[in-house]
DNA sequence: ACCTGAACACCGTTCAAGT
DNA sequence: ACCTGAACACCGTTCAAGT
């Protein structure tokens, strides 16, 4: 049992929230209990409660990090023109999301259980992980406006992620990932043919 | 309370399903226990477990209820060219998830919470969903294979669920709504001008 | 045979009490 | 001031006991 003040309330946060996130991608967000938390850190159930409000707060701190970790992976992923940017870019979220598919699934699976609001520095990570593609798109048709980019980035980008969510079920074969590759692949790419064509 | 044997096992079943669609309605998938349920048809708790294995159970029989209206509205949605009626389809899809928000929900937020394994039935009802845009592909594009066929009718159609899905947060203005049909039909037409440029 | 309802094993969350 | 841990209010699920 930690004895007190041998840590800074800080450094408790950052205990719970990294022994939540290792329990997530260790033993999926089922297994994500207060007690479990607490027996992880040595510490007992009450100490989660004095650094953050409630477990919708710990997951909704979570959930931060893989966004976080999402828009990281998608900086390494601009290279190309635009429209090869753009494929490389979603194939990567694709690669994300069954790499780590439990943090990933957490983030939309927890998503408005709760009616509570979402924080502004939270918005602001979901509106990174849109940012690259917005970027691109921008490059492709600078001659349209903000809101035309910005949808269009949204469609494709929602598109995508679309048939991650329907298609990613535990657990894949090699032959369900290739298919579910070239899912994306010709969403991405009839969409692509028929912005440029038009636009 | 209901006296014994006033209803045969069949008509409890129905009584149940009847009452927790209800309470999904009304209350939210979050007010679905065992107990309101109970409650609502004059019953005690063991009495669910008569005619359901559990509360897994009993969802994955709401949502199938649930599949199948969305598959008798997406077949009023039929008139028109091949091109018309896909985004006619996406539209009453959308439409669908609106005005039928928790029920719609329910359907992707209770997937895969276990890992029971999905019954054959119950494919069959997500396949019906999917049928009626693989066969305006069939139309459009008769000359290409099955599976290349099934394969666009799956990227648009997870496409458009994923607008839908990151969409449609309660509650949502006029507006609102204007933008997310905005962006499905963006998604539909670029996806179809590329898709019949190159076919 | 049908149905009850008390009981069990878990949950998240609180808060008076310890040091 | 920090931390405990017993207690509370809920859950889903079971099953011996009633009629």
């Amino acid at each position: 049992m930690a004895r007190r003040s041998e840590h800074s309330l800080e450094e408790i946060k950052a205990m719970v929230l990294d022994a939540a996130e290792t329990i997530v991608i260790e033993e999926g967000f089922s297994a994500l209990k207060a007690r479990n938390i607490a027996r992880e850190i040595g510490y007992t159930v009450g100490s989660i409660y004095m650094v953050f409000t409630n477990m919708a707060d710990l997951i909704l701190h979570i959930n931060a990090r893989t966004l976080d970790a999402i828009a990281a992976q998608l900086e390494q992923a601009q290279d190309g023109s635009a429209e090869e940017s753009i494929e490389t870019l979603t194939l990567t979220y694709l690669s994300y999301a069954r790499q780590h598919f439990d943090r990933w699934r957490t983030v939309f699976d927890y998503r408005r259980l709760d009616s509570a609001e979402i924080p502004g520095w939270y918005q602001e990570k979901i509106d990174s992980v849109f940012a690259p593609v917005e970027a691109r798109f921008a490059q492709l048709t600078p001659e349209l406006t903000d809101a035309d980019r910005k949808r269009a980035a949204r469609a494709l980008w929602c598109g995508v992620h679309g048939i991650c969510v329907l298609s990613l079920t535990e657990p894949q074969t090699k032959a369900d990932i290739k298919e579910i590759e070239a899912t994306i692949v010709l969403l991405v790419r009839n969409f692509m043919r028929g912005w440029v064509a038009h636009a």
